[in-house]
RNA sequence: GCGCCCGUAGCUCAGUGGAUAGAGCAGGUGCCUUCUAAGCACUUGGCCGCAGGUUCGAGUCCUGCCGGGCGCACCA
Protein backbone atom coordinates (compact mmCIF):
# COMPACT_ATOMS: atom_id res chain seq x y z
CA UNK A 1 0.00 0.00 0.00
CA UNK A 2 0.65 3.68 -0.44
CA UNK A 3 0.14 4.42 3.18
CA UNK A 4 1.61 2.31 5.74
CA UNK A 5 -1.52 2.82 7.98
CA UNK A 6 -3.02 0.52 5.41
CA UNK A 7 -0.61 -2.39 6.77
CA UNK A 8 2.25 -3.86 5.40
CA UNK A 9 0.45 -5.53 2.11
CA UNK A 10 -2.89 -4.61 1.09
CA UNK A 11 -5.40 -6.61 -1.77
CA UNK A 12 -8.69 -5.51 -3.07
CA UNK A 13 -9.19 -9.46 -4.08
CA UNK A 14 -12.25 -9.31 -1.53
CA UNK A 15 -13.98 -6.40 -4.33
CA UNK A 16 -12.75 -8.29 -7.04
CA UNK A 17 -14.45 -11.41 -6.03
CA UNK A 18 -17.64 -10.20 -4.52
CA UNK A 19 -19.25 -10.07 -7.80
CA UNK A 20 -18.45 -13.65 -8.90
CA UNK A 21 -18.77 -14.80 -5.18
CA UNK A 22 -22.60 -12.60 -5.33
CA UNK A 23 -21.39 -11.93 -1.81
CA UNK A 24 -21.17 -8.34 -0.84
CA UNK A 25 -17.25 -7.50 -0.69
CA UNK A 26 -16.88 -7.35 3.24
CA UNK A 27 -18.53 -10.58 3.54
CA UNK A 28 -16.01 -12.01 1.04
CA UNK A 29 -13.18 -10.43 2.77
CA UNK A 30 -14.45 -11.85 6.22
CA UNK A 31 -14.29 -14.89 5.15
CA UNK A 32 -10.33 -14.58 3.93
CA UNK A 33 -9.52 -12.56 7.00
CA UNK A 34 -10.08 -15.91 8.55
CA UNK A 35 -8.15 -17.82 6.10
CA UNK A 36 -4.68 -15.57 6.02
CA UNK A 37 -5.10 -15.16 9.76
CA UNK A 38 -3.72 -18.61 10.21
CA UNK A 39 -0.93 -18.49 8.04
CA UNK A 40 2.54 -18.34 9.21
CA UNK A 41 4.03 -15.07 10.00
CA UNK A 42 0.95 -13.08 9.65
CA UNK A 43 0.35 -10.64 12.53
CA UNK A 44 -3.23 -9.44 11.86
CA UNK A 45 -5.39 -9.13 8.66
CA UNK A 46 -8.45 -5.72 8.93
CA UNK A 47 -10.82 -5.19 6.51
CA UNK A 48 -11.16 -1.44 5.33
CA UNK A 49 -13.30 0.84 3.40
CA UNK A 50 -15.50 -1.07 1.35
CA UNK A 51 -13.50 -4.67 1.67
CA UNK A 52 -9.84 -4.43 1.05
CA UNK A 53 -7.64 -6.70 3.35
CA UNK A 54 -5.06 -5.20 4.93
CA UNK A 55 -1.84 -7.56 6.22
CA UNK A 56 0.55 -7.35 8.47
CA UNK A 57 2.72 -9.36 8.98
CA UNK A 58 5.57 -10.49 12.17
CA UNK A 59 8.31 -7.89 12.53
CA UNK A 60 10.60 -11.43 12.10
CA UNK A 61 9.37 -11.92 8.94
CA UNK A 62 9.96 -8.49 7.77
CA UNK A 63 13.33 -8.57 8.46
CA UNK A 64 13.79 -11.87 6.29
CA UNK A 65 13.89 -9.93 3.69
CA UNK A 66 17.14 -8.85 4.42
CA UNK A 67 18.90 -11.94 5.00
CA UNK A 68 16.95 -13.33 1.66
CA UNK A 69 18.17 -10.67 -0.69
CA UNK A 70 22.00 -11.22 0.39
CA UNK A 71 21.64 -14.93 0.26
CA UNK A 72 20.33 -14.43 -3.77
CA UNK A 73 22.98 -12.08 -3.67
CA UNK A 74 23.11 -11.05 -7.77
CA UNK A 75 20.17 -13.85 -8.63
CA UNK A 76 17.92 -11.38 -6.19
CA UNK A 77 15.09 -9.99 -8.16
CA UNK A 78 15.16 -12.99 -10.47
CA UNK A 79 11.44 -14.43 -11.33
CA UNK A 80 9.29 -16.54 -13.69
CA UNK A 81 7.28 -13.59 -15.35
CA UNK A 82 8.96 -14.68 -18.66
CA UNK A 83 9.91 -18.27 -17.95
CA UNK A 84 9.67 -20.73 -20.73
CA UNK A 85 9.49 -18.06 -23.59
CA UNK A 86 11.71 -18.41 -26.46
CA UNK A 87 12.31 -14.25 -27.70
CA UNK A 88 13.78 -12.70 -30.59
CA UNK A 89 14.31 -8.98 -29.64
CA UNK A 90 14.94 -7.35 -32.91
CA UNK A 91 16.04 -3.35 -31.82
CA UNK A 92 18.55 -0.26 -33.57
CA UNK A 93 18.99 -2.29 -36.77
CA UNK A 94 19.86 1.40 -38.28
CA UNK A 95 21.26 1.00 -41.82
CA UNK A 96 25.16 0.73 -42.44
CA UNK A 97 24.90 3.63 -44.45
CA UNK A 98 25.69 5.68 -41.23
CA UNK A 99 27.01 5.68 -37.67
CA UNK A 100 23.89 4.86 -35.21
CA UNK A 101 22.55 8.67 -34.75
CA UNK A 102 20.19 9.89 -31.94
CA UNK A 103 16.94 8.33 -32.89
CA UNK A 104 18.77 4.88 -32.37
CA UNK A 105 20.25 5.42 -29.64
CA UNK A 106 17.08 5.23 -27.70
CA UNK A 107 16.32 1.71 -28.56
CA UNK A 108 19.66 0.88 -27.63
CA UNK A 109 19.09 1.69 -24.30
CA UNK A 110 15.83 0.06 -23.87
CA UNK A 111 16.34 -3.16 -25.80
CA UNK A 112 19.25 -4.11 -24.27
CA UNK A 113 17.56 -2.96 -20.90
CA UNK A 114 14.25 -4.85 -21.71
CA UNK A 115 16.39 -8.40 -22.89
CA UNK A 116 18.26 -8.05 -19.67
CA UNK A 117 14.64 -7.76 -17.58
CA UNK A 118 13.23 -10.48 -19.54
CA UNK A 119 16.22 -12.43 -18.98
CA UNK A 120 15.60 -12.31 -15.12
CA UNK A 121 12.46 -12.80 -16.08
CA UNK A 122 13.37 -16.78 -16.68
CA UNK A 123 13.18 -15.59 -20.87
CA UNK A 124 15.32 -17.29 -23.08
CA UNK A 125 16.30 -14.16 -25.12
CA UNK A 126 18.54 -13.51 -28.44
CA UNK A 127 19.15 -9.86 -28.88
CA UNK A 128 19.03 -8.99 -32.69
CA UNK A 129 20.43 -6.27 -35.04
CA UNK A 130 19.23 -6.24 -39.02
CA UNK A 131 22.21 -4.97 -41.20
CA UNK A 132 19.80 -3.72 -43.94
CA UNK A 133 23.17 -4.38 -46.03
CA UNK A 134 20.90 -5.04 -49.52
CA UNK A 135 19.12 -2.57 -51.85
CA UNK A 136 18.89 0.38 -53.15
CA UNK A 137 20.26 2.50 -49.92
CA UNK A 138 23.60 0.54 -49.66
CA UNK A 139 24.23 1.59 -53.84
CA UNK A 140 23.99 5.19 -52.99
CA UNK A 141 26.84 4.74 -50.01
CA UNK A 142 28.43 3.30 -52.57
CA UNK A 143 28.55 5.84 -54.82
CA UNK A 144 28.82 8.41 -52.06
CA UNK A 145 32.28 6.39 -51.13
CA UNK A 146 33.22 6.53 -54.68
CA UNK A 147 32.70 9.91 -55.55
CA UNK A 148 34.49 11.34 -51.70
CA UNK A 149 37.36 9.03 -52.67
CA UNK A 150 37.68 10.84 -56.04
CA UNK A 151 36.52 13.95 -54.79
CA UNK A 152 34.09 14.39 -56.80
CA UNK A 153 30.79 16.34 -55.31
CA UNK A 154 28.50 14.54 -53.61
CA UNK A 155 25.32 12.51 -55.54
CA UNK A 156 22.23 14.33 -55.13
CA UNK A 157 20.49 11.18 -53.31
CA UNK A 158 23.87 10.10 -51.88
CA UNK A 159 25.38 10.72 -47.99
CA UNK A 160 27.40 13.65 -47.17
CA UNK A 161 29.42 13.64 -43.82
CA UNK A 162 32.67 13.72 -42.70
CA UNK A 163 32.27 9.94 -41.33
CA UNK A 164 31.88 9.40 -45.72
CA UNK A 165 34.76 11.10 -46.35
CA UNK A 166 36.81 9.51 -43.37
CA UNK A 167 35.56 5.85 -44.31
CA UNK A 168 36.73 6.57 -48.42
CA UNK A 169 40.16 7.92 -47.09
CA UNK A 170 40.44 4.33 -45.20
CA UNK A 171 39.39 2.46 -48.18
CA UNK A 172 41.95 3.84 -50.30
CA UNK A 173 44.43 3.29 -47.62
CA UNK A 174 43.92 0.06 -47.37
CA UNK A 175 43.20 -0.65 -51.40
CA UNK A 176 45.54 1.51 -53.13
CA UNK A 177 45.01 0.17 -56.92
CA UNK A 178 41.00 1.02 -55.54
CA UNK A 179 40.85 3.97 -58.01
CA UNK A 180 42.34 2.34 -61.20
CA UNK A 181 39.31 -0.53 -61.33
CA UNK A 182 37.10 0.34 -63.80
CA UNK A 183 33.86 1.74 -62.18
CA UNK A 184 32.11 -0.87 -61.61
CA UNK A 185 34.53 -2.83 -59.58
CA UNK A 186 35.58 -0.20 -57.65
CA UNK A 187 32.37 0.60 -57.04
CA UNK A 188 32.00 -3.36 -55.64
CA UNK A 189 34.45 -2.23 -53.56
CA UNK A 190 33.51 0.21 -52.26
CA UNK A 191 30.27 -1.44 -51.12
CA UNK A 192 31.89 -4.57 -49.84
CA UNK A 193 34.66 -2.33 -47.95
CA UNK A 194 32.26 0.70 -46.95
CA UNK A 195 29.91 -1.92 -45.32
CA UNK A 196 32.18 -3.52 -43.14
CA UNK A 197 34.20 -0.84 -42.02
CA UNK A 198 30.40 0.89 -40.89
CA UNK A 199 29.49 -2.26 -39.29
CA UNK A 200 33.17 -2.23 -37.61
CA UNK A 201 32.11 1.29 -36.20
CA UNK A 202 28.48 0.99 -35.36
CA UNK A 203 29.40 -2.27 -33.43
CA UNK A 204 32.39 -0.32 -31.71
CA UNK A 205 30.06 2.19 -30.29
CA UNK A 206 27.40 -0.04 -29.66
CA UNK A 207 30.13 -1.73 -27.60
CA UNK A 208 31.08 1.26 -26.22
CA UNK A 209 27.73 2.26 -24.78
CA UNK A 210 27.25 -0.95 -23.54
CA UNK A 211 25.54 -2.75 -25.76
CA UNK A 212 26.24 -6.35 -27.04
CA UNK A 213 24.08 -7.81 -29.42
CA UNK A 214 23.95 -11.86 -29.84
CA UNK A 215 23.14 -11.50 -33.80
CA UNK A 216 23.94 -9.48 -35.93
CA UNK A 217 21.98 -9.81 -39.31
CA UNK A 218 23.06 -9.34 -42.74
CA UNK A 219 19.72 -8.89 -45.27
CA UNK A 220 22.20 -10.23 -47.78
CA UNK A 221 22.36 -13.34 -46.92
CA UNK A 222 18.48 -13.72 -47.38
CA UNK A 223 19.40 -12.84 -50.67
CA UNK A 224 22.32 -14.69 -51.24
CA UNK A 225 20.66 -18.32 -49.66
CA UNK A 226 17.28 -17.99 -51.58
CA UNK A 227 15.09 -17.97 -48.78
CA UNK A 228 13.15 -14.82 -50.68
CA UNK A 229 12.39 -17.05 -53.31
CA UNK A 230 11.44 -19.77 -50.49
CA UNK A 231 8.99 -16.99 -48.82
CA UNK A 232 7.58 -16.06 -51.75
CA UNK A 233 6.73 -19.41 -52.94
CA UNK A 234 5.16 -20.36 -49.26
CA UNK A 235 3.59 -17.10 -49.35
CA UNK A 236 2.17 -18.42 -53.15
CA UNK A 237 1.39 -22.12 -51.86
CA UNK A 238 -0.91 -20.30 -48.67
CA UNK A 239 -3.01 -18.40 -51.69
CA UNK A 240 -2.04 -14.88 -51.00
CA UNK A 241 0.03 -14.16 -53.69
CA UNK A 242 -1.04 -12.31 -56.89
CA UNK A 243 0.32 -10.52 -59.92
CA UNK A 244 -0.79 -7.09 -61.20
CA UNK A 245 0.42 -4.28 -62.97
CA UNK A 246 3.45 -6.14 -63.30
CA UNK A 247 4.50 -6.38 -60.02
CA UNK A 248 4.22 -9.71 -57.57
CA UNK A 249 1.65 -8.75 -54.51
CA UNK A 250 0.69 -10.24 -51.18
CA UNK A 251 -2.27 -9.52 -50.25
CA UNK A 252 -2.10 -8.35 -46.78
CA UNK A 253 -5.97 -6.53 -46.98
CA UNK A 254 -6.91 -10.01 -46.16
CA UNK A 255 -5.27 -9.81 -42.73
CA UNK A 256 -5.98 -6.04 -41.20
CA UNK A 257 -3.90 -4.25 -43.16
CA UNK A 258 -4.66 -1.18 -45.19
CA UNK A 259 -3.35 -2.21 -48.28
CA UNK A 260 -1.69 -4.86 -50.17
CA UNK A 261 1.64 -4.34 -50.86
CA UNK A 262 4.28 -5.08 -53.17
CA UNK A 263 7.08 -8.55 -52.95
CA UNK A 264 8.24 -7.58 -55.99
CA UNK A 265 8.49 -4.70 -58.26
CA UNK A 266 7.69 -4.85 -61.97
CA UNK A 267 11.29 -4.04 -62.64
CA UNK A 268 12.11 -7.70 -60.94
CA UNK A 269 13.65 -5.73 -57.97
CA UNK A 270 12.67 -7.49 -54.49
CA UNK A 271 10.80 -4.78 -52.24
CA UNK A 272 12.00 -4.32 -48.74
CA UNK A 273 8.70 -5.87 -47.64
CA UNK A 274 10.02 -9.17 -49.34
CA UNK A 275 13.38 -8.92 -47.55
CA UNK A 276 10.99 -8.56 -44.03
CA UNK A 277 8.87 -11.33 -45.03
CA UNK A 278 11.82 -14.12 -45.56
CA UNK A 279 13.45 -12.62 -42.52
CA UNK A 280 10.78 -13.19 -40.24
CA UNK A 281 10.19 -17.02 -41.70
CA UNK A 282 13.99 -17.12 -40.99
CA UNK A 283 13.90 -16.39 -37.41
CA UNK A 284 10.98 -18.48 -37.15
CA UNK A 285 12.75 -21.43 -38.28
CA UNK A 286 15.32 -20.76 -35.89
CA UNK A 287 13.57 -21.46 -32.95
CA UNK A 288 11.76 -18.46 -31.88
CA UNK A 289 8.56 -18.44 -30.78
CA UNK A 290 8.30 -15.29 -30.06
CA UNK A 291 9.17 -12.29 -32.44
CA UNK A 292 9.72 -9.20 -30.92
CA UNK A 293 10.65 -5.78 -32.82
CA UNK A 294 11.75 -2.58 -31.62
CA UNK A 295 10.79 0.52 -34.09
CA UNK A 296 10.61 4.46 -33.84
CA UNK A 297 7.40 5.74 -34.26
CA UNK A 298 8.16 6.96 -37.64
CA UNK A 299 7.72 3.41 -38.74
CA UNK A 300 4.78 2.55 -36.61
CA UNK A 301 3.34 2.24 -39.99
CA UNK A 302 4.78 -0.87 -41.00
CA UNK A 303 2.52 -2.53 -37.51
CA UNK A 304 -0.17 -3.20 -40.12
CA UNK A 305 1.90 -4.84 -42.96
CA UNK A 306 3.58 -6.78 -40.44
CA UNK A 307 1.14 -8.59 -38.75
CA UNK A 308 -0.23 -9.76 -42.15
CA UNK A 309 2.58 -11.34 -43.34
CA UNK A 310 2.45 -13.12 -40.21
CA UNK A 311 -1.18 -13.90 -40.42
CA UNK A 312 -0.59 -14.64 -44.15
CA UNK A 313 1.94 -17.72 -42.77
CA UNK A 314 -0.63 -18.89 -40.80
CA UNK A 315 0.90 -17.94 -37.50
CA UNK A 316 -0.89 -15.68 -34.77
CA UNK A 317 0.59 -12.39 -34.85
CA UNK A 318 -1.13 -11.61 -31.39
CA UNK A 319 1.50 -14.50 -30.04
CA UNK A 320 3.63 -14.99 -32.65
CA UNK A 321 4.60 -11.06 -33.21
CA UNK A 322 5.13 -8.23 -31.07
CA UNK A 323 6.02 -4.62 -32.31
CA UNK A 324 7.04 -2.28 -29.83
CA UNK A 325 6.70 1.39 -31.06
CA UNK A 326 8.83 4.03 -29.35
CA UNK A 327 8.22 7.61 -29.69
CA UNK A 328 10.87 9.40 -30.46
CA UNK A 329 13.99 11.46 -29.13
CA UNK A 330 13.90 15.07 -29.71
CA UNK A 331 17.75 16.62 -29.27
CA UNK A 332 17.87 20.10 -26.62
CA UNK A 333 20.72 22.16 -26.32
CA UNK A 334 19.98 25.44 -24.19
CA UNK A 335 16.34 24.34 -23.71
CA UNK A 336 16.30 25.04 -27.77
CA UNK A 337 15.44 22.14 -29.83
CA UNK A 338 18.27 21.00 -32.17
CA UNK A 339 17.17 20.21 -35.71
CA UNK A 340 19.79 17.62 -36.87
CA UNK A 341 20.79 18.05 -40.18
CA UNK A 342 23.60 16.43 -41.65
CA UNK A 343 24.53 19.26 -44.17
CA UNK A 344 24.90 21.35 -41.13
CA UNK A 345 26.99 18.72 -39.50
CA UNK A 346 24.34 18.96 -36.63
CA UNK A 347 23.60 14.96 -36.77
CA UNK A 348 24.19 13.86 -33.35
CA UNK A 349 25.52 10.09 -32.53
CA UNK A 350 25.69 7.50 -30.39
CA UNK A 351 29.55 8.47 -30.25
CA UNK A 352 29.10 11.82 -29.72
CA UNK A 353 26.25 11.22 -26.97
CA UNK A 354 28.56 8.97 -24.90
CA UNK A 355 31.62 11.41 -25.47
CA UNK A 356 29.85 13.86 -24.25
CA UNK A 357 27.92 12.60 -20.90
CA UNK A 358 29.05 9.28 -20.92
CA UNK A 359 27.40 5.85 -21.05
CA UNK A 360 26.03 5.85 -17.51
CA UNK A 361 24.57 9.17 -17.72
CA UNK A 362 23.14 8.41 -21.76
CA UNK A 363 21.60 4.83 -20.89
CA UNK A 364 19.80 6.27 -17.79
CA UNK A 365 18.38 8.94 -18.78
CA UNK A 366 16.98 6.87 -22.04
CA UNK A 367 15.77 3.91 -19.69
CA UNK A 368 14.23 5.64 -17.67
CA UNK A 369 11.36 6.90 -19.07
CA UNK A 370 8.47 5.30 -20.91
CA UNK A 371 8.80 4.55 -24.53
CA UNK A 372 5.35 5.78 -24.93
CA UNK A 373 6.10 9.39 -24.20
CA UNK A 374 8.48 11.60 -26.59
CA UNK A 375 11.95 12.62 -24.75
CA UNK A 376 13.60 15.94 -24.55
CA UNK A 377 17.82 15.34 -24.28
CA UNK A 378 19.47 18.28 -23.13
CA UNK A 379 22.95 17.82 -23.86
CA UNK A 380 23.96 20.03 -21.50
CA UNK A 381 21.96 19.24 -18.52
CA UNK A 382 23.63 15.74 -18.67
CA UNK A 383 26.62 16.93 -19.09
CA UNK A 384 26.43 19.23 -16.17
CA UNK A 385 26.53 15.87 -14.22
CA UNK A 386 24.41 17.17 -11.29
CA UNK A 387 21.56 15.23 -9.51
CA UNK A 388 19.48 17.08 -12.77
CA UNK A 389 20.00 13.32 -13.79
CA UNK A 390 18.33 10.72 -11.83
CA UNK A 391 20.98 8.55 -12.36
CA UNK A 392 23.13 9.97 -9.68
CA UNK A 393 21.41 10.17 -7.16
CA UNK A 394 20.87 6.34 -7.17
CA UNK A 395 24.11 5.67 -7.67
CA UNK A 396 25.55 8.12 -4.81
CA UNK A 397 23.28 5.97 -2.60
CA UNK A 398 25.29 3.17 -3.68
CA UNK A 399 28.70 4.49 -3.05
CA UNK A 400 27.31 5.39 0.18
CA UNK A 401 26.48 2.17 1.30
CA UNK A 402 29.47 0.69 -0.59
CA UNK A 403 31.59 3.36 2.11
CA UNK A 404 29.65 2.21 5.04
CA UNK A 405 30.54 -1.23 4.21
CA UNK A 406 33.92 -0.47 3.80
CA UNK A 407 34.33 1.80 7.10
CA UNK A 408 32.95 -1.37 8.44
CA UNK A 409 35.88 -3.72 7.58
CA UNK A 410 37.91 -1.08 9.09
CA UNK A 411 36.66 -1.40 12.21
CA UNK A 412 36.84 -4.71 12.50
CA UNK A 413 33.11 -5.28 12.27
CA UNK A 414 31.84 -7.80 9.75
CA UNK A 415 27.98 -8.96 9.74
CA UNK A 416 29.76 -12.89 10.37
CA UNK A 417 27.01 -15.86 10.40
CA UNK A 418 24.33 -14.45 7.95
CA UNK A 419 21.90 -17.22 10.18
CA UNK A 420 22.92 -15.34 13.46
CA UNK A 421 21.93 -12.13 12.35
CA UNK A 422 18.65 -10.96 14.29
CA UNK A 423 16.81 -9.30 11.52
CA UNK A 424 13.87 -8.77 14.03
CA UNK A 425 16.05 -5.89 15.96
CA UNK A 426 14.57 -3.77 12.25
CA UNK A 427 12.24 -2.23 13.80
CA UNK A 428 12.55 1.50 13.63
CA UNK A 429 9.80 2.86 10.80
CA UNK A 430 12.54 3.93 8.07
CA UNK A 431 14.03 0.56 8.80
CA UNK A 432 10.59 -1.27 7.57
CA UNK A 433 10.25 1.38 4.68
CA UNK A 434 13.66 0.00 3.18
CA UNK A 435 12.58 -3.85 3.91
CA UNK A 436 8.98 -3.23 2.40
CA UNK A 437 10.84 -1.34 -0.82
CA UNK A 438 13.33 -4.15 -1.35
CA UNK A 439 10.74 -6.92 -1.14
CA UNK A 440 9.10 -5.18 -3.98
CA UNK A 441 12.21 -5.80 -6.76
CA UNK A 442 11.24 -9.01 -7.98
CA UNK A 443 8.06 -8.15 -8.80
CA UNK A 444 9.12 -4.59 -10.33
CA UNK A 445 11.77 -6.46 -12.61
CA UNK A 446 8.89 -9.42 -13.36
CA UNK A 447 6.15 -6.18 -14.11
CA UNK A 448 9.12 -4.39 -16.71
CA UNK A 449 9.12 -7.79 -18.40
CA UNK A 450 5.62 -8.41 -18.54
CA UNK A 451 4.95 -4.84 -19.53
CA UNK A 452 7.79 -4.59 -21.74
CA UNK A 453 8.69 -1.09 -19.42
CA UNK A 454 12.48 -0.95 -18.13
CA UNK A 455 11.86 1.87 -17.20
CA UNK A 456 9.59 0.66 -13.85
CA UNK A 457 13.17 -0.24 -12.84
CA UNK A 458 14.93 3.11 -13.17
CA UNK A 459 11.74 4.72 -10.74
CA UNK A 460 12.13 2.03 -8.62
CA UNK A 461 15.48 2.55 -8.01
CA UNK A 462 15.49 6.63 -7.54
CA UNK A 463 12.37 5.36 -5.07
CA UNK A 464 14.63 3.10 -2.88
CA UNK A 465 17.52 5.11 -3.47
CA UNK A 466 15.01 7.78 -1.61
CA UNK A 467 14.22 5.58 1.27
CA UNK A 468 17.86 4.51 1.57
CA UNK A 469 18.99 8.05 2.40
CA UNK A 470 16.39 8.68 4.97
CA UNK A 471 17.11 5.18 6.27
CA UNK A 472 20.93 6.87 6.38
CA UNK A 473 19.95 9.70 8.27
CA UNK A 474 17.83 8.77 11.09
CA UNK A 475 19.75 4.89 11.83
CA UNK A 476 23.12 5.08 12.69
CA UNK A 477 24.69 1.79 11.43
CA UNK A 478 28.37 2.08 12.54
CA UNK A 479 29.13 3.05 16.44
CA UNK A 480 30.68 6.31 16.96
CA UNK A 481 34.06 6.42 17.95
CA UNK A 482 33.91 7.54 21.27
CA UNK A 483 31.31 5.07 22.35
CA UNK A 484 31.50 1.67 24.03
CA UNK A 485 29.01 -0.55 22.20
CA UNK A 486 27.15 -3.49 24.05
CA UNK A 487 26.35 -6.65 22.61
CA UNK A 488 22.92 -5.21 22.10
CA UNK A 489 24.54 -2.67 20.16
CA UNK A 490 26.84 -4.95 18.56
CA UNK A 491 23.59 -7.16 17.37
CA UNK A 492 21.93 -4.12 16.06
CA UNK A 493 24.77 -2.84 14.22
CA UNK A 494 25.00 -6.19 12.41
CA UNK A 495 21.29 -6.58 11.44
CA UNK A 496 22.02 -3.06 9.86
CA UNK A 497 24.86 -4.26 7.92
CA UNK A 498 22.91 -6.76 6.58
CA UNK A 499 20.06 -4.08 5.85
CA UNK A 500 22.57 -1.65 3.96
CA UNK A 501 24.50 -4.99 1.89
CA UNK A 502 20.70 -5.83 0.87
CA UNK A 503 20.34 -2.36 -0.17
CA UNK A 504 23.48 -2.26 -1.81
CA UNK A 505 22.65 -5.58 -3.53
CA UNK A 506 19.06 -4.27 -4.63
CA UNK A 507 21.07 -1.34 -6.32
CA UNK A 508 23.71 -3.29 -7.86
CA UNK A 509 21.12 -5.71 -9.73
CA UNK A 510 18.76 -3.07 -10.56
CA UNK A 511 21.59 -0.65 -12.09
CA UNK A 512 22.60 -4.15 -14.03
CA UNK A 513 19.70 -4.54 -15.57
CA UNK A 514 20.22 -1.06 -16.52
CA UNK A 515 23.02 -1.74 -18.19
CA UNK A 516 24.52 1.47 -15.91
CA UNK A 517 27.73 0.97 -12.96
CA UNK A 518 27.40 0.94 -9.77
CA UNK A 519 29.94 2.76 -8.52
CA UNK A 520 32.23 2.32 -5.46
CA UNK A 521 32.51 5.48 -4.77
CA UNK A 522 31.89 9.36 -6.25
C1' G B 1 -9.38 12.32 -44.34
C1' C B 2 -7.54 7.62 -41.83
C1' G B 3 -4.17 5.35 -38.12
C1' C B 4 -0.64 5.26 -33.71
C1' C B 5 1.37 8.04 -29.33
C1' C B 6 0.99 12.08 -25.92
C1' G B 7 -1.76 16.09 -22.79
C1' U B 8 -0.87 15.16 -14.69
C1' A B 9 2.70 21.03 -10.15
C1' G B 10 6.38 26.80 -13.10
C1' C B 11 9.79 22.83 -16.06
C1' U B 12 10.95 17.44 -17.18
C1' C B 13 8.12 13.33 -16.17
C1' A B 14 6.21 8.64 -12.92
C1' G B 15 1.56 6.57 -11.74
C1' U B 16 -0.91 -2.49 -13.70
C1' G B 17 -9.44 0.13 -12.10
C1' G B 18 -8.39 1.08 -5.65
C1' A B 19 -7.91 4.28 -0.11
C1' U B 20 -5.53 11.39 0.96
C1' A B 21 -2.41 11.89 -7.17
C1' G B 22 3.79 11.48 -6.61
C1' A B 23 9.28 12.31 -7.78
C1' G B 24 13.27 15.20 -9.64
C1' C B 25 14.45 20.12 -11.08
C1' A B 26 13.21 25.27 -10.08
C1' G B 27 11.48 28.68 -5.49
C1' G B 28 11.51 29.36 0.27
C1' U B 29 13.43 27.89 5.46
C1' G B 30 16.63 24.90 8.30
C1' C B 31 20.52 20.66 9.15
C1' C B 32 27.76 18.81 8.44
C1' U B 33 32.87 19.24 16.13
C1' U B 34 32.16 11.43 13.74
C1' C B 35 29.35 5.99 8.94
C1' U B 36 29.97 10.23 1.61
C1' A B 37 25.72 17.26 2.31
C1' A B 38 25.84 14.29 -5.26
C1' G B 39 22.32 13.87 1.24
C1' C B 40 18.13 14.89 4.80
C1' A B 41 13.84 17.66 7.14
C1' C B 42 10.07 21.24 6.59
C1' U B 43 7.62 24.36 2.87
C1' U B 44 5.33 26.83 -1.80
C1' G B 45 2.91 24.83 -6.03
C1' G B 46 -2.84 20.43 -9.06
C1' C B 47 -10.65 21.98 -12.62
C1' C B 48 -4.87 14.93 -13.87
C1' G B 49 -6.78 19.17 -21.68
C1' C B 50 -12.61 19.63 -22.08
C1' A B 51 -17.50 17.05 -22.07
C1' G B 52 -20.25 12.73 -21.56
C1' G B 53 -20.42 7.33 -20.31
C1' U B 54 -19.14 2.33 -17.82
C1' U B 55 -18.06 0.94 -12.52
C1' C B 56 -19.02 -0.02 -5.52
C1' G B 57 -14.67 2.99 -7.16
C1' A B 58 -11.72 6.49 -13.15
C1' G B 59 -5.50 10.27 -13.79
C1' U B 60 -6.12 4.97 -15.48
C1' C B 61 -11.41 1.87 -19.39
C1' C B 62 -15.19 3.60 -23.60
C1' U B 63 -17.22 7.72 -26.95
C1' G B 64 -16.86 12.66 -28.80
C1' C B 65 -14.23 17.22 -29.01
C1' C B 66 -9.68 20.53 -28.43
C1' G B 67 -4.28 20.79 -28.62
C1' G B 68 0.75 18.64 -29.86
C1' G B 69 4.03 14.73 -32.22
C1' C B 70 4.52 10.88 -35.90
C1' G B 71 2.92 8.13 -40.11
C1' C B 72 -0.23 6.82 -44.36
C1' A B 73 5.04 4.56 -51.84
C1' C B 74 6.08 -0.66 -57.26
C1' C B 75 11.30 4.56 -51.08
C1' A B 76 14.71 2.39 -48.06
Amino acid sequence: PKNRDHGDYATNVALQLAKAAGRPPRDVAAILKTEIEQQPGISAVDIAGPGFLNLRIDQAAQGEVARTVVVAGESYGGNDSAAGQRINLEFVSSNPTGPVHIGGVRWAAVGDALARVLRASGADVTTEYYFNDAGEQIHRFARSLYAAATGSPTPDDGYAGEYITEIAAEIVRLQPGVLQLPDDEALELFRRSGTELMFAQIRKSLDDFGVHFDVFFNEKTLHDKGELDAALERLTNQGHVYDADGATWLRTSDFGDDKDRVLRKSDGEWTYFAADCAYYLDKRERGFDRVVIMLGADHHGYVGRYRALVAAYGDDPETNLEILIGQLVNLVRNGQPLKMSKRAGTVVTLEDLVEAVGADAGRYALARASTDSMIDLDLDLLARQSNDNPVFYVQYAHARIASVLRNAADLGIAIGDINAVDVALLEHERELDLLAALGEFPRVVGAAAELRQPHRVARYLEELAGVYHRFYDACRVLPRSDAEPTEADEQLTRARLLLCEATRTVLANGLQLLGVTAPQRM
